[in-house]
DNA sequence: ATATTTTGAATGAGTGTTCAGCAAATATGT
DNA sequence: ACATATTTGCTGAACACTCATTCAAAATAT
């Protein structure tokens, strides 16, 4: 009797846990699931949690149950809600991070593909869906009185903003433009950031048409380098 | 001893109330106040607490201690939590649009000039606080996941968006522009609201440096219309 | 006197955290 | 092989606490 019960409870969890767990397919389930496994699918969780409900009503509970797990669960694999949060915006860091080093990776070594790449990165698939931007979203929205949140978003980290300077220097370099590089960098990330936001709220703007605005800002500020296909 | 201690903590209050009552300096003080003032005041203090400790840790109590009032005061003046940060969201939305709106007016009839005082009154002083600014961010954050907040913060309303795009196609048929229009508009308009995000994530932004670089936007996009000091 | 505004204590719903106990997996002994 | 002990991951009820809301009483205005 008691162990039919837990057997049920069980299967229904399993039926809730939905793109939580796509990210274990390939581990074992279970109890044999890794620790490390077991961090990132409650970390999945929370991404859910935040892009449905919103950071401020992103419960613990929410996210067990997004989990298929019980309600102490994060405590024990995490200390605390704070320290699961922290984590599950690093985890979106280092994801951020590794996808624009890859696509860096592949550019090549002239200048203008360096940038197409980046720029297109932004809008890829795997970074840039709904449930990953609200996310991104909701911490902004905590980041001014959360020092530790500022740190992690800092929009795009120092190292990716300097990437981005030289580029547009070695740009203006190579097609005599005239206009002042800092200005200009600031511009272009900027507008990055605000089309993810336009993206993240929805409005029918869509990955395609947003890129392709990041697109017209290029081939006006770069006319020499760019065609609206890619760099010539 | 009991009215002592009353009128002591009356003084404190009027000593911590600093943004939040300047509103009212115009106006009478204490029970004189009239309805819509002390809401107004109220509303500030909102926005106080959003700036300072974020959308997630505003409560009740520190919005009326902030307006230096007492715990019930906000379910008098307004029904609930919930409705108040609807007023605050709705006043700054009622403030911006009374700003661009004026902005227009005073810009005269060149579609230049015109496009000029939209990009330059976003950055003005009365608008682009941290303060401000951090509220709005915070709204952001929870937009997604609630309509109401969605539909007042929209980024900008349809009205804006229909006013730049109308002013960025005719900039380009005077000056014989070949890009894309709603992709120019879409993306200047992102990268107004992307300063806008760093400006309040501090980096050291500040409004003139970000004015600036929306300016160099401006140059690239319609080099025959404007100069860094204005349109020509 | 009556109406309006304000107070502040009480209420109760919701939530993060703790922890004793259970069960699966693994190690150890026979 | 089998039984037993130990470790490890997990559960869910209990707890403490925060906070929005209510409301009776008090203060003030008309």
């Amino acid at each position: 009797m008691h162990l039919r019960l837990k057997k049920n409870s069980t299967a229904v969890r399993m039926k809730l846990t939905s793109a939580a767990q796509d990210a274990t397919d390939t581990e074992k389930r279970g109890r044999k699931a890794s620790k490390e496994t077991r961090r990132q699918q409650l970390i999945e969780a929370t991404i859910d949690s935040l892009a449905k409900r919103g950071y401020s009503e992103t419960t613990l509970a929410d996210v067990a149950d997004g989990a298929g797990l019980s309600r102490g669960i994060v405590n024990f694999h995490f200390e605390s809600k704070e320290k699961l949060l922290i984590a599950t915006l690093q985890s979106m860091a280092d994801e951020y991070a590794a996808n624009w080093g890859a696509a860096l990776e592949k550019a090549g070594d002239r200048a203008a593909a360096q940038l197409w790449a980046l720029v297109a990165c932004d809008f890829d698939r795997k970074i840039c869906t709904k449930r990953k931007l609200a996310a991104w979203c909701a911490f902004w929205g905590e980041a001014k009185s959360r020092p530790t949140y500022q740190a992690l978003c800092g929009a795009r980290d120092v190292k990716y903003q300097e990437i981005f300077l030289a580029l547009c220097q070695t740009l203006k370099d190579e097609g005599g433009y005239a206009y002042e590089p800092e200005g200009m960098t600031l511009a272009l990330c900027a507008s990055m950031e605000g089309l993810w936001l336009r993206l993240m709220m929805g409005d029918g703007l869509t990955r395609e048409k947003a890129h392709a605005a990041a697109v017209e800002y290029l081939l006006v500020a770069f006319p020499r380098h760019f065609t609206r296909e890619g760099p010539k």
